[in-house]
DNA sequence: GAGCACTGC
């Protein structure tokens, strides 16, 4: 095997370490940081005092990683060398190299917030920004200073971010370490294409025809066009006269995808043929395709982001950024020297693009994360101070914490609730987390863990889409009690049981258009989450699934309580002459269900006057996704907390109203005084709104 | 009456 290029720089690497608590690495691809690293430093002693952790975003990469290092010290996998992932712990009292997520890590350190057992933390592929990276190297800065003596932290990142996070860790020092990538030549575009779905299709027919043999590789933004895209090229290549160049293959790559039809990526093409992959950005990082010579970037990427102004959720085409279009042409140049096609112009590259990719911590709810946070104890810890790389709004921590009072899991002064406690044990987002704990007290938490660990695994559960003949679930699938009309989580439950009566029989998943993984999964984290409640809920508790449908409970109306209870942050009011909703909150927004529920109307063609909901998501409008029914007077005591509510106080202090942008502070309002009549008014307006609320109730 | 990129505890 050749010499990995970072082998050149142990002794650097380990003088520095030395003098330093925090190291910034640049890593590029192929220089063998993820392997290499954690060696060079067990090397040179480091694992004498403690274990080496080593975090990676994703579990395959945790897993392949820790087996090749095993391997490359010629030890068994699981002894000293090993690796922890969500429901599996290979490691033992030998093991003194660890990768593990980051999200491991994380609940690690809700148990132990001074991670003792470690010497040195290595986070690796910072440069993605995961939501847990970005905390984790917040709750790093603390942790070098309080453990200077004896903690070591070293950061990999992407040479555009690297001097960021430098600065963040008091402008410590960074080694680059050069990658054993192949040359990779860019070619811009004159200018913006008006479809870059033609523009993809163009390119790669005259790589096809012009270009020596090699695999191309094109980047979409979704399932829609890798299909067109597809079937185009499909045409196109058949039309090509015979014998004037060579075969071609055509895949799709894309995460609904089955995962059988995935993995034929990774076999080779026969001789004399070319293959096109037709790819989302799982291309990107995820999975790693041999054999490609030619990248198409089409310079968008779909993302997810959160409005917390609305409490919605939409799904953008938006642009790259200058280190994911680099990462993407990077594709090209794994076997040798490759060439990567920009559908868009070199000024846009440099102008337009940001540097880098906007942080998941400032796209997405924020209320567990706050939560976790909060419940760590950490000493003077006001979370709209809280030092993150990119802090996220003001008004996203705020949401985060209205939301957190709602449910109980704090109390009016920002402080963490013995409810909060609880629930900050359960690796399920705040809203499910307190049903779970709620439906403990009403008995019917059996049904609970079922409903929360489908919907964690709901988008795992349906094969993937064919061309709008295949609808959501089918209205009545299976052999259904009644009572799935008051809604899709009871529709979940009801699934999960008629999966449980036949011994959870694969046929069953595949007779019934379930994917089995999927599934699975429920099952897995069914267990995992019925273990914790049987840890931090004292007294006993019934978590066994149902055997048979319990006729006392058609209506599931502790069950259907909890929710309200749990969802007290997403709740909805019915108009009163259709079946378009309101949200309860704030700011109230006007929905409608999603037209994949299973939500019943009554004998008028109505829908139920009050429900909660999953989620808020903005496509074409902004609909509520999986939603159950409850009652009136449950709702209730929820609006008078939400009258009650006073978000002054619920972030646990503040002197200053700051707006951040890259680090540096720009204060708003500098005397408390000021602050508090800036929220005022924003309270009253809230207040108006309220008052104008229940007025309408009243009179009906 | 619509359609969803990718991860993870």
């Amino acid at each position: 095997m050749a010499v990995l290029p970072i082998l050149q720089f142990e002794e650097k690497i380990i003088e520095t370490v030395k003098q330093n608590p925090v190291v910034v690495i640049i890593g590029e691809t192929g220089s063998g940081k993820s392997t290499q690293l954690s060696q060079i430093l067990h090397r040179n002693g480091y694992t004498k005092s403690g274990i080496i952790a080593v975090t990676q975003p994703r579990r395959v990469a945790a897993v392949s990683v820790a087996r090749r290092v095993a391997h490359e010290l010629g030890v068994q996998l699981g002894e000293e060398v090993g690796y922890a992932i969500r429901f599996e712990d290979r490691t033992s009292e030998k093991t003194c190299i660890k990768y593990l997520t980051d999200g491991v890590l994380l609940r690690e350190s809700l148990s132990g917030p001074e991670l003792n057992q470690y010497s040195v933390i290595i986070l690796d592929e910072a440069h993605e920004r995961s939501l847990n990276t970005d905390i984790l190297l917040g709750l790093m800065k603390r942790l070098v200073k309080m453990r200077l003596s004896n903690l070591k932290v070293l950061i990999t990142s992407a040479t555009l971010d690297g001097e960021k996070v430098s600065r963040f860790f008091s402008n410590c020092p960074i080694l680059t370490v050069p990658g054993k990538l192949f040359p990779v030549e860019i070619l811009y575009c004159s200018e913006r294409p008006t479809s870059y779905l033609e523009s993809s299709l163009k390119t790669a027919l005259d790589i096809h025809v012009r270009e020596p043999e090699g695999d191309v590789l094109i980047f979409m933004t979704g399932q829609d066009d890798i299909e067109k895209l597809v079937r185009k090229l499909e045409e196109r290549v058949q039309g090509l006269d015979e014998g004037s160049c060579m075969d071609a293959i055509i895949l799709p790559l894309h995460g609904s995808l089955p995962p059988e039809m995935q993995v034929r990526v990774f076999s080779p093409a026969p001789p004399n043929c070319r293959r096109f992959i037709v790819a989302t950005n799982i291309a990107e990082t995820s999975l790693t395709v041999d054999g490609v010579v030619y990248v198409i970037d089409s310079g968008y990427v779909k993302q997810r982001q959160y409005n917390p102004s609305t409490g919605m959720y939409s799904l953008d085409v938006v642009q790259i950024s200058k280190v994911q279009a680099n990462q993407r042409a990077g594709r090209a140049g794994r076997t040798c020297r490759g060439k990567c096609y920009r559908l868009y112009p070199s000024i846009v590259y440099h102008d337009d693009f940001l540097d880098v990719t906007v942080p998941e911590i400032q796209r997405s709810s924020l209320a567990g994360s706050v939560l976790y946070l909060k419940s760590l104890d950490l000493p003077d810890m006001d979370i709209l101070k809280f030092d993150f790389l990119d802090p996220p709004s003001r008004e996203s921590l705020e949401d985060a914490l209205k939301q957190l009072y709602l449910i109980d899991s704090i109390d009016e002064n920002g402080l963490v609730t013995q409810i909060g406690r609880k629930m900050a044990e359960l690796p399920l987002e705040p809203s499910l987390s307190r049903t779970l704990l709620e439906a403990n007290e009403l008995g019917c938490l059996s049904e609970a863990l079922t409903v929360a660990a489908m919907l964690s695994a709901e988008t795992t559960l349906l094969p993937g889409r064919s061309k709008g003949t295949e609808k959501k679930r089918k209205p009545t699938p299976l052999d259904l009690p009644d009572g799935s009309g008051w809604g899709d989580h009871i529709q979940l439950l009801q699934i999960y049981e008629s999966w449980h009566r036949v011994d959870y029989d694969s046929r069953w998943c595949k007779d019934n258009d379930l994917q089995v993984r999927g599934m699975m999964f429920t099952k897995d984290v069914r267990k995992q989450l019925s273990q914790i409640m049987q840890k931090i809920a004292k007294g006993p508790m019934e978590v066994q699934t149902n055997k048979r449908w319990k006729d006392d409970q058609q209506d599931y109306k502790n069950l259907r309580r909890a929710l309200c209870v749990g969802y007290a942050n997403q709740l909805a009011e019915r108009m009163i002459h259709h079946n378009g909703y309101r949200t309860i909150g704030y700011k109230p927004q006007l929905v409608q269900v999603h037209p994949s529920s299973v939500l019943r109307t009554d004998e008028d063609g109505l829908l139920p006057n009050y429900v909660v909901y999953h989620e808020l998501i903005v496509t074409s409008r902004p609909f509520m996704r999986n939603v159950c029914a409850i009652e009136m007077p449950w709702v209730m005591p929820i609006s008078k907390k939400l009258d009650k509510l006073n978000v002054n106080k619920l972030s646990g202090g503040f002197d200053a109203l700051e707006e951040r942008t890259n680090g540096e502070s720009l204060v708003l309002a500098k005397k408390e005084t000021e602050v508090v009549k800036a929220l005022d008014d924003r309270d009253s307006r809230i207040q108006a709104a309220r008052d104008r609320f229940l007025a309408r109730k009243a009179k009906k």
